[in-house]
RNA sequence: GUCCCCAUAGUCUAGCGGUUAGGACACCACUCUUUCAAGGUGGAAGCACGGGUUCGACUCCCGUUGGGGACACCA
């Protein structure tokens, strides 16, 4: 039985590579009918908050992450870390340290400076009963470390193959902090071990971590699961992806107007692809497709113009209900419909949703390019105010005005019979009316046909706006 | 500085000894069109380098270079 697990630390919100990493983990399990567990990694007490905590979980259950088992945490199972930690102390397979952080940061300060290999000494070790009488008596904070044997670690990982690791490159690492709360590396291991973890699917930057670990389950006797490490997630100039200059929060992008169909289905093609060319993929798609052995190794770059047409092509084939639920939120936000208009009118926002979603990137586009469909206050672009309005024009668009209201029908057929009808009697041609009447009505050069959208808008609407701008534009 | 990982166009990738090196995003051109977008057609763009192995290397091996990661009582 597979049993994977994402194990996230509270201290910020979910990462984008987090997710990805979960998304994987959840493929597998899915694929393989294991079980996919949540794991809160909150043994830095003075980093992790309650509200990064839900804020993952949010965030995992948007992405529709779900997991069969958790969210376990790792500070309500301190009692059996320390359990472990005594039975290495006990078969002298760890040692006490009573250095402080502050000295051990001075020593390898020291080092490091003069461009040595840093590599903490195992001072503690060889400390006599009688300096170990006094720390205690002084009542010194001691910290548990492990005692690395000799020799060499070497473990299979499912993508990289055979890593070795000589286990004098490796130091004593810490077991249990002088706060009595277990290192990261001792947590997972007993994690891992007492939840059964069968497969350990995680990014690469913890290759260095695993002979560590490897060698914690021998000592404890225990088998060790099987490793998968992941390429990383890359910002454009291929670094890390950082906090600092990227945005790295799944809660960003959901911001942002990203769906999260389109989310998943991209991190899913960021280090690993089906084979066969498919990229646009649902989740039932990717599930079926997903296996580990088509991961690659070299990192992958968090393209996100690449990110953003996929996006597209999603809002571009959801149907009208679909669109209703997920852009609507977005126009609420930017307070351009209220609870009574949304109710109201349902069946009329659908239609200007359809009108526009073909040339939408992300949900928030939707109030970027539409937000004369909803309100009377939206801006004329400058750019087409000169280049399609002049006096002429102006004055050709009050006569078509005139038999726009005429209309008994306000239907697009009628309007564009109407439209073109009058050009061809003016004497131009039906783009030299069609551009101005735009940007009266829109404020905008482009958008959706314009006999639709002067449909959509409705004749009060458009005779208004025509008369109003005719007033107010001085030429 | 030490250790580890990686290397196909700007980016995501297919390829697993013999291919005109395939697809996607982005880019450019043309087309369609009332505009924009979408669509259609076409284009530019790649196996980091050097040695081997082999009849034959993008593919296997070694080295160089380049990039990345890890080196906490953070996770």
């Amino acid at each position: 039985m597979v049993r994977v697990r994402i194990a996230p630390s509270p201290t910020g919100y979910l990462h984008v590579g987090t997710a990805r990493t979960a998304l994987y983990n959840w493929l597998f399990a899915k694929k393989n009918g294991g079980k996919f567990i949540l794991r809160i990694e909150d043994t830095d007490i003075a980093r992790s908050t309650k509200e990064m905590t839900d804020e993952i979980i949010k965030s995992l259950k948007w992405l529709g992450l779900t997991w069969d088992e958790g969210p376990y945490f790792q500070s309500k199972r301190l009692s059996i870390y320390q359990k472990y930690a005594d039975i290495l102390l006990k078969e002298n397979k760890a040692y006490y340290c009573y250095c402080t952080s502050e000295e051990i940061a001075e020593r390898k300060k020291k080092v490091m400076s003069e461009k040595k290999a840093w590599k903490n000494a195992r001072r503690c070790l060889y400390l006599s009963e009688k300096e170990k009488e006094n720390f205690e008596k002084e009542n010194r904070p001691k910290a548990v470390r492990f005692l690395v044997p000799e020799g060499v670690t070497e473990f299979i990982d499912e993508i990289h193959g055979s890593i070795k690791k000589d286990n004098k490159d490796l130091e004593d690492f810490v077991l249990m902090k002088s706060d009595n709360t277990p290192s990261y590396n001792f947590a997972v291991v007993i994690d891992d071990m007492d939840m059964h973890i069968t497969h350990v699917i995680r990014g690469d930057d913890h290759i260095a971590n695993t002979p560590k670990q490897i060698l914690l389950y021998k000592s404890l006797g225990f088998q060790p699961p099987k490793f998968v490490h992941l390429p990383l997630l890359l910002a454009e100039d291929k670094s890390k992806l950082s906090k600092r200059h990227d945005a790295v929060a799944v809660t960003d992008y959901r911001e942002q107007g990203y769906l999260k169909e389109a989310f998943v289905n991209f991190l899913s093609l960021l280090g690993w692809s089906p084979g066969d060319g498919r990229e646009i993929m649902s989740v039932e798609e990717l599930i079926s497709a997903f296996s580990l052995n088509r991961i690659i190794k070299r990192g992958a770059v968090f393209d996100t113009k690449k990110l953003m047409w996929m996006n597209g092509e999603y809002i571009t084939k959801m149907d009208g209900e679909a669109l209703f639920k997920n852009a609507v939120p977005f126009l609420k936000r930017d307070k351009l419909l209220d609870e009574k208009t949304i109710e109201e009118k349902r069946e009329w926002i659908i239609n200007v949703l359809l009108l526009l979603k073909g040339r939408v990137k992300l949900l928030s586009d939707f109030s970027k390019l539409g937000d004369y469909f909803f309100t009377d206050d939206f801006k004329y672009d400058e750019e087409g105010l000169k280049k399609y309005i002049d006096k002429d024009r102006l004055n050709k668009l009050l006569l078509v005005k005139e038999r726009l209201d005429r209309l008994e029908l306000f239907s697009k057929e009628e309007i564009e019979k109407t439209v073109r009808k009058f050009a061809a009697e003016s004497g131009v041609k039906a783009a030299f009316l069609i551009h101005p009447l735009r940007m009266v009505v829109t404020g905008n050069q482009a958008g959706p046909g314009l006999f639709e959208v002067l449909e959509t808008l409705g004749k009060e609407k458009v005779v208004n706006r025509i008369d109003k701008f005719s007033k107010i534009y001085i030429i």
